[in-house]
DNA sequence: CGAAATAGCACTTGTCAGATACGATTACCA
DNA sequence: TGGTAATCGTATCTGACAAGTGCTATTTCG
């Protein structure tokens, strides 16, 4: 399975993009860019500006340009409006407010709740990605060798780290 | 998205009942227990068979029992053997080893090595879940404060603990 | 031998991502 | 004031794959 659908992927590339160009572009400058449809990047685009990621500038002159900074939009906000919802299982919904129980294992199962947890660790990790740092080619996340990093670092104990319950405060 | 499909979910669910009943039992059994279509779960029990997770034993006393303990199956994999294989997006597979250039934008795209490591903490996460955690309903997945579990685990995800709190802000 | 179960495969069906298209609207410019 | 170039909104089509079913062969026990 993939975790990022084609549409998020380009989305990304997209973003990356105009972070990089920071006059912005219009939908036929980024698809010749890239080498995509014309269309499907403007559906992209379109999408992001439903959903406030980008700005649009309709008009002859008019573009796309980057609405918020993009070290303020975090991967998982993406992927939250992109992607329909991340969620881990069918039956865990990524909101809790809602608690339709459609499924009918609900009473028996007991997996719910530790699978609930894996699912926000998940998302802890997806959160704590910015745009501005997958953008970076000098950022923390380009270094391939970050990921040997990950057993000899240095015993400093992650003190400061705030264990949030990772509610989505989704309104 | 949803990142387990419905078989991988069942495949849990018929998993935790085999871990929970040591004699095992058979597809009927697991099938009449949940509700669910024998043929189903058969096809379910099946495919694990061929991966190695469950034993299955033929004739009119057989049945299925887990062949190996459930404290060494992680959730990681399980999934790479249930799903066809875990991947962040289309163009980073999760084998390194065949890097087959289909993506036609494997040059301009300066994602792939910062995608890949996040690929990689969402893989660390999935590590670090064993199948024997996971269906124990005392266990430290069980309660919903088990995000601090995180800090004490073997260093494994948290490379660097943002000390934002990244909070979703609904424009 | 016959019943009961797994093993293996072929098949149909439903859903959704992927992709395209078209008209409406807006803004710039001559 | 008209024309053009761009976004905006939506509607639609299609292919791939998940979801689910069924059947036959094989094995085991009584
Ligand atoms: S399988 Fe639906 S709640 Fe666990
Ligand atoms: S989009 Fe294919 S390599 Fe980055």
């Amino acid at each position: 399975m993939t975790l990022l659908s084609r549409k998020a992927d380009y989305a990304l590339l997209i973003l990356s993009y105009l972070h990089q160009n920071t006059g912005g572009g219009n939908a036929r400058t980024v698809a010749d860019k890239f080498g995509l449809s014309p269309s499907f990047v403007a559906n992209i685009l379109k999408e992001l500006a439903h959903h406030g990621f980008v700005a649009g500038h309709r008009g002859v002159k008019g573009g796309y340009a980057l609405a918020r900074p993009a070290d303020t939009i975090t991967l998982a906000e993406l992927l939250e409006s992109i992607e329909s919802g991340f969620r881990l299982t069918m039956c865990n919904p990524s909101l809790p407010d809602q608690h339709h129980e459609q499924c009918s294992l609900a009473g028996a199962c007991t997996l719910k709740g530790p699978l609930t947890v894996v699912h926000n660790r998940l998302l802890e990790v997806l959160r704590a990605v910015t745009l501005a740092e997958l953008f970076d080619p000098n950022g923390s996340l380009s270094q391939p060798s970050a990921l040997l990093s990950l057993s000899l670092l240095p015993a400093t104990t992650t003190t400061t780290c705030r264990s949030e319950p990772a509610t989505v405060t989704q309104a």
